[in-house]
DNA sequence: ACCCACACGTGAGTC
DNA sequence: TGACTCACGTGTGGG
């Protein structure tokens, strides 16, 4: 492919921005018209799951600076690819660590740095048929080094098998790098895009549908419970995805052509595979028919319409429609003219963005509000003749953004608080064994039992150790403390050039204690006993007398002190 | 009071069923008609707390067959009471242990038991002024011991100081008796029934609007966490019925006459009082708007009126209506015709009883489903005016009971749903401790935490214990090992009559080498080392020669062992 | 048929 | 004021 025209003012410092070698895989490597078939789910549910690991601070999960999810979907040239499936990537929090903050904030303080990605974003973003309106660079008023990595993972996919990601689906098996920035590590081909950004830590985890990325610029290390808990939204998932998926590719097979616009456009009523009792390609069933039914059609329409919007693929019919000559002369006039086209397709717009190419004062709050305002005009026009007419192509991924834009129609909001519980149940699904029934109240029910259980446990524990210390310190202590040469057990008397020493020790703790016991037992009488000592053993020396005819033999005594050892 | 004038077969025998002390006590010291007021609440969400308590083995409580809630309420003659506020009881588990399932079914077998059982209840119901309609005994194919002490304690009432719940409530403090089957506990006047109910376990904790009473046939030690769990659920009730509670009281003293009516019949829309946004006599609001003005006014108005419907409280307005003479009329009449009258009112019953006064062909759930669909036509036939019209008195405690009845409107299956959800949060809550914020989310994230850090302790605590038990074992075993006579470090010749025993131990392990160590360090040549025994020591006599001048005194001796100790 | 569990949209309250 | 939590009634799908 090589250099297909971008035209920069500055190509160099596009690779600066990006780094040379980066934006070198970004033009020749990577990036490929192929992946315009992979989001086939751009899955809500998804999106929920991903933010929740990387935005919510509470959660074990607390910290993961960005998630993509690598999905597994067909390439134009009937490939499997792992592409962009969703992702999500946030703003440091207040209370991060000023180390963290600083890294995520890299690179926000210049300006014309700023203004270079997001032309460099907005060129990609083109490039791959999206429009000015949706291109993301307008929706951030910064763009980071996290981000920068982020946005640009976007245009990137993999066969199965190559990369990161594909190895990793290959392979079956999760991925953890505690150490992503040291040179040595060459993970991907995003490498070198990851360590600008400061990802210490990355984990790839396989699905039967594709891959979970995480990133962190802290360093953590590997941990299979977290990977369990991680891992557990996205079993469930699974299900429904692959389901999804295996029927979008069944569709694209029947239809024998490999056109997009065929799969989006074959989403009709009656032939809509239903996934689950909802329509396959999009999120929520397209008619709650209790809209209608319950009579509840006064509501705003903007409900039912953003909910039952089927949303065209990204990028695949744009990109379908241009010629590579048209696609350069696109983006020249681009380039020169963005911000007037941008005026002209957002008259609504409330904050004109005041510089030339500077986006900053655009917030991405008043862009999607003018889009939402839009969809409202074409959904009130054409109640049920939408299905597949409205053009405009879905803004993908990351929505709910850090910027995040104010309608969140209350009705999202709630979708999303009621993800974020269900989120934490998977969690705390994970977390807990021997769940007895998976509904929400018996997991809770168990979760308290087993919170229980693990304190007693615990406690027991404790006491366990603290008298098994004290049975450690006591019987220590105690043949010690017995044992212990002190001013009560010792005698001395001193000659002339000798001394007599006189130590007792209690009988029952002294090591011959046991062989006494058996003399006596053998009815014997001790005559003498003496002791001798070298460097390593001290001998005891016993002169026995035996009453009657019974002779003590080495075996009976061993035995008799065998025997007292079973009986104590 | 006395006999007034109940017409029993053979009062002996219904002595025998409830025991004569018991007996005396419902008709002569407890029973009275001042407990017409009592259930100002009869809250469900009461009722669902309490059922909770004792229906869902998988929770943390799961151990009490009984709860009832003794409300604090406003007797007929002024003074503060506790009374029935609302209670559950429930049927033995399928996997219960035998023993108990074996208690709580006692005198399920004999049938002439059973119809007095029905009887003595029916006949305390009637003479508190339940109609026929709405007796327990007809709801119930039988009653047992634990049932019958259930459903009798409805009858009682406490001033403030006296009986358990009344002292419980007086002094603030819960009462939590762990052998309440022992002769000389007498925790209140119900104590002979909670025997014979077999109640091992009591507990009565205080809220600031009346007193929790749980039972259980298990003995239950206390427990300060489990008393926590049971606690926290009723402290949230506590404000709302404590307003409730006050609002009645201060509507019954404006309106400045005690009738019941008119606490009824105050309920008006202008001047309902209101207790965080819904009224304050029901339990739910008495019109949501919502309902008009979302304009799906063509749901099936029982939705409306089932939520809308201002039940009368039970007994009160009844009761009011009967002279004592025809109080007995009536219940003479009764005892001959309950079950033609019965028939009289049931005409949709779809089981009609088979036998003269037997009821166990009756279910609940029949019973009920009449009531049911009786005020469903009634529902019908005013759709806004009934407030205060419809005088059939409701169905007082336990209402789910076990022979739960079926509509539960999925309404009140979705709330009791919630409220359980609920519960187990409350429950969640009390186990866990540092709970950064109140919200659900943060819980079950807290909880994850908690868990997470709860197995690593213990998996810490679990290899240090073993590392500890090696450790312990190595030098217990070791030292033992080492100490052990065998064949190995014993030597034995034998001559005519003696015996030369020599047994060696190592020297590191023997009592006397920190002795020996000490005079090698003092340059003393051991000359002589002999050692002898008497029943409980042993003694180590050493006759030592001293190069040069030093002279080894005692004070040296311990000196020098007691430095070696301290740095081994 | 019914029961159960869940998710949804919505009104209301709270900070 | 908006962001957020919560409870409620309702629809729905699975057993």
């Amino acid at each position: 492919m090589g250099d297909i025209g971008w035209n920069y003012e500055n190509k160099a410092m596009a690779a600066t921005v990006l780094g040379t070698k980066a934006f070198d895989y970004l033009i020749s490597s990577s990036i490929s018209a192929e992946c315009s078939l992979m989001a086939i789910g751009n899955d809500e549910n998804l999106q929920h799951k991903l933010s929740d690991l990387v935005e919510h601070p509470n959660s074990a999960n607390f910290c993961w600076n960005y998630a993509i999810f690598w999905q597994l979907s067909k390439s134009k040239t009937g490939d499997l690819v792992l592409g962009w499936g969703d992702g999500c990537c946030r703003e440091p929090h207040e209370d991060e660590d000023s180390e963290v903050t600083r890294i995520l904030n890299i690179r926000l303080e210049n300006e014309s740095h700023q203004r270079m990605r997001k032309r460099v974003l907005q060129k990609l973003h083109l490039f791959f048929g999206g429009t000015n309106e949706d291109s993301y660079a307008f929706g951030l008023d910064k763009v980071t080094d996290v981000e920068m990595f982020f946005l640009a993972s976007m245009y990137f996919s993999f066969p199965k098998g190559e990369g990161g990601p594909g190895r990793c689906f290959a392979s079956g098996k999760h991925v953890w790098l505690s150490n992503a920035l040291k040179p040595s590590i060459d993970y991907c081909v995003r490498s070198f895009l990851a360590k600008s950004a400061g990802m210490q830590t990355i984990v790839l985890i396989p699905t039967d549908v594709g891959v979970v990325e995480l990133g962190s610029v802290r360093c953590i290390p590997e941990n299979l419970e977290l990977l369990k808990v991680i891992r557990s939204p996205f079993l469930s998932l699974s299900v429904f995805l692959r389901a999804k998926k295996a029927a979008a590719l069944a569709a694209l097979t029947n239809k024998n052509d490999g056109s997009i616009s065929s799969l989006v456009t074959s989403n009709h009523a009656e032939v809509a595979p239903k996934i689950f009792g909802q329509d396959l390609y999009s999120d929520r069933v397209q008619f709650r028919d209790r809209g209608d039914a319950k009579g509840n059609g006064d509501r705003p329409p903007i409900t039912n319409t953003r909910n039952g919007f089927q949303w065209p693929q990204f990028r695949g019919n744009t990109l379908q429609s241009y010629s590579p000559e048209a696609l350069t002369k696109i983006l020249n006039e681009r380039v020169n003219g963005e911000r007037e086209e941008y005026r002209l397709n957002d008259s609504q717009l409330q904050k004109p963005a005041q510089k030339q190419i500077d986006f900053t004062g655009v917030s991405s709050r008043s862009v999607i509000s003018s889009v939402e305002s839009e969809h409202s005009g074409v959904e009130i026009s054409c109640k049920e003749e939408w299905v597949g007419l409205d053009k405009r192509p879905r803004k993908r991924g990351r929505k709910p953004a850090n910027g995040r834009y104010e309608p969140l129609n209350h009705v999202e909001a709630e979708r999303m608080r009621r993800e974020k519980l269900n989120q934490r149940f998977y969690a705390l699904r994970a977390v807990v064994p021997n769940i007895s029934k998976m509904d929400k109240a018996s997991l809770l029910g168990d979760t308290i039992a087993y919170i229980t259980e693990l304190q007693k446990k615990l406690k027991e524990m404790e006491c366990e150790r603290e008298s098994l210390q004290n049975e450690a310190l006591v019987p220590e202590a105690k043949p010690n403390m017995e044992m212990e040469v002190s001013a009560s057990n010792i005698d001395i008397q001193a000659g002339h050039e000798e001394v007599t020493l006189r130590v007792s020790f209690p009988l029952d703790a002294h090591p011959v204690s046991r062989v006494l016991r058996a003399i006596k037992d053998a009815k014997g009488t001790i005559i003498e006993a003496k002791f001798a000592t070298d460097s390593e053993k001290v001998f005891h020396t016993l002169l026995v007398k035996l009453q009657g005819s019974e002779r003590l033999t080495k075996e009976k005594l061993i035995e008799a002190l065998s025997h007292e050892s079973n009986s104590p």
